[in-house]
DNA sequence: CCGAATTTTAAGCGAATTTTAAGAATTCAT
DNA sequence: ATGAATTCTTAAAATTCGCTTAAAATTCGG
């Protein structure tokens, strides 16, 4: 999942990055207004949050540029500012929602949450076969086995799973799980579908993600 | 589906040129403008994508001279630029479309896709009686019966149906499923039309795939 | 700052795929 | 019917690609 923030003070910004990459969100960042929009429209973010108050244009206006282009993604406003009046200039800009500085973290992480459940119309669970995953409390299990993943491992089986039954290439793999754009030359992927399996697979049957060869993997259900 | 990648970044082109492989593309590609035009105007792509900042003739002039020739192919600009005026100039040069630098390599492929579906008009699906190609699982199936096919297999079937009821030259096959242009003095497609024979026939009926005499193949349905 | 866990790199192996090559079979014109 | 051209078939050679491992690099908690 990812996220971008656009946000000019350093000090939230840093703790909502760190915190959002604990959960295992990618995250880009903008300090102002112009990257910011620059960023939202040429990526494809799965919810933006974004401070009213910045350098260059202003929140509302990338808010409401951004809507233009992609009415899909979800945009969250950080705002000091609580007046009603704002908060109607905002959702009129088409924001989903707004949080008033300060805030709990959790608070942040519930709403973000809520949007993407909105746009996905999944739980906070994922499944393939006997395969499930708790995406609130990162717990796998494989039947009634509880598996220890590791972070990437994690986001991998995780991407696979939200795209089960189509064929995940490797390039797509490399950029939504390991946010790398442009190096065709590494082998990581390999490594960790191996992990995975080693995990996950039971001996003698066959595993449950599928190679196509020359092209990447894909979970496919019987 | 043939690609032409004009960009003069190494690193760039490989990561385009692997993912658009991946996606069952034949790329070709050029690193500075002459080499570039030179091979859009002698071969027929289904679309180009060109940098704007590239050695020899500049990315708007390649642009403006294929466009001159041949009206119809659809071009992507590929630009770290990002101004009003200079998306002005590219598209009065004819361009289709523009993506900015970095991208994700996802919406690349939306852009081509979409200027693909305008001359063609297809689905993740393609069929010819009852085979039945999935383009997002790549799984091929004859009535229920699943077939494994190679990319090779996949790609020269992709494009017979997708050619169906029009003979596919020698050439074009090979050009357009093989990438080569000159060697005419291969057997390497009789070979896989061997291979797909084998594994798409039936004992007895006559062969899905018509072989033509002095041209090439088609698929003509009943 | 150290040590453990995680992530990444790199290399060898082996199997699957792709290509080459050559003889057999077929088609077509004369 | 015959011979030339073309296509089919097969097997073997060449290549590519993914799997596996081990070791190096990095991250992270204490």
């Amino acid at each position: 999942m990812r996220v971008l923030i656009v946000e000019d003070e350093k000090g939230i910004l840093n703790f909502l990055r760190d915190g959002l990459k604990e959960e295992n969100f990618a995250v880009d960042t903008a300090q102002d207004g112009n990257t910011g929009l620059e960023l939202a429209l040429v990526n494809d973010y799965d919810v933006v949050l974004l401070d009213w108050m910045i350098p260059g244009i202003s929140g509302i206006e990338v808010c409401r540029q951004i809507k233009k282009e992609k009415r899909s993604v979800p945009i969250i406003f950080l705002t000091a500012k609580d007046t009603v009046q704002d908060t109607v200039f905002g959702l009129e800009a088409g924001a989903n929602d707004y949080i008033r500085k300060p805030f709990q973290f959790e608070e942040l992480l519930a709403r973000i949450r809520v949007q993407l459940r909105s746009t996905n119309e999944e739980d906070s669970a994922l499944t393939f076969e006997d395969i499930y995953l708790n995406l609130d409390t990162r717990q796998v299990f494989k039947g009634k086995r509880e598996i220890q993943l590791t972070q990437k491992e994690f986001a991998l089986l995780e991407f696979l799973i939200r795209n089960k039954g189509k064929v995940c290439t490797r390039t797509r793999i490399i950029e939504h799980v390991w946010d790398i754009h442009f190096d065709s030359d590494t082998s990581v992927i390999d490594v960790y579908i191996n992990f995975l399996r080693k995990k996950l697979d039971e001996d003698g049957k066959e595993s449950c993600i599928n190679t196509v060869r020359g092209v990447g993997y894909i979970m496919r259900e019987v």
